[in-house]
DNA sequence: TGCAAGTCTGCACCGAGTATACACAGGGGT
DNA sequence: ACCCCTGTGTATACTCGGTGCAGACTTGCA
């Protein structure tokens, strides 16, 4: 039974993963708002009725994939080291991510990448559902904090300030590839970047402002 | 001819107003998912076109007014006294409008405040467009920070950290006047909230996290 | 083989938003 | 007085995203 119902699962899988590649793949192609679902559909093969059965709206044919990354954050908190302050795990993962090339720092310069952050930044609709992401994981990420014994105003108004300083420096990076810059010659920046967001988040803006 | 047009502005403006309170009095009245635009169009007695002509979208019936104040934090920055620096001049008008029972703080308790307030972060679409508003707020604070003397890089951060607490501020004390809290109950502990808020900002999250 | 549950589909429908073509008013120049 | 021009509102019909419904088909199971 076991098996069967892996198959069935697997079956399905399959078949979500066609919808949402032959998707984006249009919706790259020729602009979000110049796919209707209906030609989504005919071109994945299966009834208008049956895509919105796997993806509930439009946006989600995009985005879906964020849905499982919304709480990455509070994950990275949860499974520090022992002894780690927070803040330094998730400023430690962030230059991983960057060394690593993760797609979501916006350092990642492969083409599909660049038009896939692209499409995603140029359109406003889904500019707008991806937000609805973005609330969750703050949300997720100021839960971590609390575990870790922060004041829940301060978990609140923490987990709000990194998720935004993260999306900046994504979208900074991300702005420079765009204009030209390769990721290997933009990393060094992006590094640096990347450590000034945290020394902020540790120390403040201070006398600056 | 100045009269002229000048009463046709002032009937135009008529004309805006009307179709607005209509509109936000039914989506109070009924929810906003369950009014049609076309009703609002006919209690209004203007034609459906005509309203799509003052409002783009119907989410715009609602959110107009968040237009206005979008570069609310940036005209403080700018507005500040010699010498001030730009978080004092924001730490103080925040306290400011608390002490105002400013909407936009959360701390108003007046039903229709409350219930509109609710009425925004209750409607997905609502929400979802109001971050649009959000990141232009963003963006314009992050120009007066740089013209305030900040570094590029830190102005960027420091704007979206800044905006981003205080929604987080308004969204807290809104959440209490919903639970039965009157404003002045909650005020001592929405000015101290506030108040660490933005030492937060100064001074970092430091050892804390 | 036949039953039951889940899945897929076609069809009709609703609501948001747009294109087009038209009505109507007032103002300005001849 | 005439016409035109512009700005504002209107009616109609359309596209597109999303849902409800009722039937058909698959698949697992007895």
């Amino acid at each position: 039974m076991n098996q069967q119902m892996g198959l069935r699962e697997r079956k399905k899988e399959r078949t979500r993963e066609t919808i949402a590649e032959t998707a984006i793949r249009l919706f790259l192609d020729k602009g979000f708002d110049r796919v209707s679902v209906t030609e989504v559909a005919e071109r994945a093969e299966v009834s208008r009725r049956t895509l919105f059965a796997y993806f509930p709206t439009k946006e989600d044919l995009v985005l879906h994939r964020f849905a499982d990354h919304e709480s990455e954050a509070a994950r990275i908190v949860r499974a520090r080291p022992e002894g780690q302050p927070p803040l330094d795990a998730l400023r430690q993962a962030l230059l991983t991510a960057l060394a690593e090339r993760d797609p979501n720092t916006g350092l990642n310069d492969s083409p599909e990448t660049i038009a896939f952050f692209g499409l995603i930044t140029s359109t406003e609709s889904l500019a707008a559902r991806l937000t609805r992401y973005v609330a969750r994981g703050i949300d997720a990420l100021a839960d971590a904090f609390r575990e870790a014994g922060a004041d829940p105003l301060d978990a609140r108004l923490l987990a709000a300030q990194v998720i935004m300083v993260e999306r900046e420096l994504a979208e900074i990076n991300h702005a420079h590839l765009v204009d030209g810059q390769s990721a290997d010659d933009r990393y060094p920046e992006a590094v640096r970047a990347a450590g000034r967001a945290y020394d902020l988040l540790r120390d403040g803006a201070g006398s600056l402002a």
